[in-house]
DNA sequence: GCAATTATTATGTATATACATGATTGCAGG
DNA sequence: CCTGCAATCATGTATATACATAATAATTGC
């Protein structure tokens, strides 16, 4: 270290839009760890270092170390340094839109029907499915989401009326009760269970498909405060239907 | 405002493990709006507020802030203040485990066989799939996943040569396909296609179904440097298996 | 020579401070 | 009444500083 002469100020700034100088240090340290530059175990420069390469403080660097360690990218050890990680087990992010959105994306309009709407006491099952104990009562509506004229999902969902009060005197023509509950529940838990499935008799009426047709099914458990709140099963006839997950290193981001 | 006498420094400390403040205080508000004391909408305290209520530094309030806006629990408007955020459009994680962990899971003993092993050009529909173009070779693998005696998931691979030579000649019977590339190839973007599907007679003689059997069917496309380097299918038979995605508010960190 | 102790070092957390940014409010002037 | 400028305010970014913590390296004591 004999030349302290001129720390280029603008070490990354060859890139530089109008980002903040947090952002550009990030996306280059990035930049280098998933092009494979620092490849999985490298021991990449200590702060001091890299505040005085990008030309500035500690903190800077510090800060978005820590993001780049809480997304995943690199692992720090005291006293060691900071390594690129190993790109293990990836956790791809499931997006779970609304079904009109999703419907919308196909460039067909949007429609629902209510096809059944009953009150009453839980069974055995409807228990089990909701986590409920004691003999609460649910309401159960089943929803037929269409892309145009064409059945699209099947929504069988069941809502814990000691949760959620409210429901029993809902009006769902208007507004699809899962949107009504998104839209009154603050901020619930969900469990999402993925797999396929044969049609039976009918489901498979009701989405116009030949009985024994492979469908998707989507099982979506919510809860609020530890509670459950509603369990909802969605049917995607045939094979045209696809969930999209993705996984980017740089998410995090 | 008139008792500015003992601004308690312990506000947050009753449920005070050892954790840091930054976590204390992440926590406390987190609680808050996830339970629905402060429902979407509310603006919370001004960040100076806070932190003369948690007794630190404006900057220690900030920083929670600034990670729960990353989160998606808050919003922030300069001047107006932080809000809670509407509970949208949840995006759930879907953990992709190694197909060996999942089968542990299970219970049962892990094994595998490759079925197939060849290397030849690109075909179109191999092109499409793996995002190519031109004439490139390609790497087929087939491997049959087994949970004890059963099968449990039929890989189906192409490897783009161009992009990893190095697997012409790696031995697959003891690394499975899988596991070998995301040891070699560091940091790779993926895309995951989720759907269902019938077996057809092939599948199904090899996963020891019905012709017409229901099988979940993921799809992952992985880049490297914005490269195709990988597609599998994974077919999962019958309605046993599933994936499971969940989501928590809090969830973010 | 080897265990126990003591530096050293790099990350981790917190603070006080400064100034930038952008939205809102309010006032002035037409 | 409405336009435009200026003041205000809350967030946003960056810095210098301080001390805590944990792991490694060096040194001491026997």
């Amino acid at each position: 270290m004999s030349d302290e002469t001129t720390p280029p100020p603008d070490a990354v700034t060859g890139t530089g839009a109008d980002r903040t100088l947090h952002q550009r240090i990030l996306s280059d340290i990035e930049t280098r760890i998933v092009s494979g530059e620092w490849p999985p175990g490298h021991r990449l420069p200590f702060e001091v270092d890299l505040a005085r390469r990008y030309g500035c403080a500690r903190m800077t660097v510090n800060k978005v170390m820590t993001q780049l360690a809480k997304a995943g990218l690199v692992e720090r050890r005291r006293k060691s340094g900071t390594f690129v990680a190993q790109p293990r087990a990836q956790a791809a992010i499931l997006e779970i839109h609304d079904i009109s959105r999703e419907v919308e994306q196909t460039g067909l309009p949007y429609s629902y029907t209510i096809v059944a709407h009953a009150q009453h006491r839980a069974t055995a099952a409807e228990r089990a499915r909701l986590d409920l104990d004691g003999s609460a009562r649910v309401l159960a509506v089943t929803a037929l989401h269409r892309a145009g004229p064409a059945p699209f999902c099947l929504e069988e969902r069941l809502i814990n009326l000691s949760a959620v009060p409210e429901a029993a005197d809902a009006d769902f023509s208007a507004t699809a009760p899962g949107r009504w509950l998104v839209e009154r529940v603050p901020w619930s838990a969900a469990e999402h269970r993925i797999h396929a499935a044969s049609a039976d008799a009918s489901t498979a009426a009701r989405l116009a498909v030949q009985p024994g047709t492979a469908c998707l099914v989507v099982e979506r458990r919510t809860w609020h405060n530890g509670g459950p709140i509603t369990h909802a099963t969605f049917t995607y006839p045939g094979e045209r239907h696809s969930l999209v997950a993705s996984f980017t290193p740089a998410g995090g981001g």
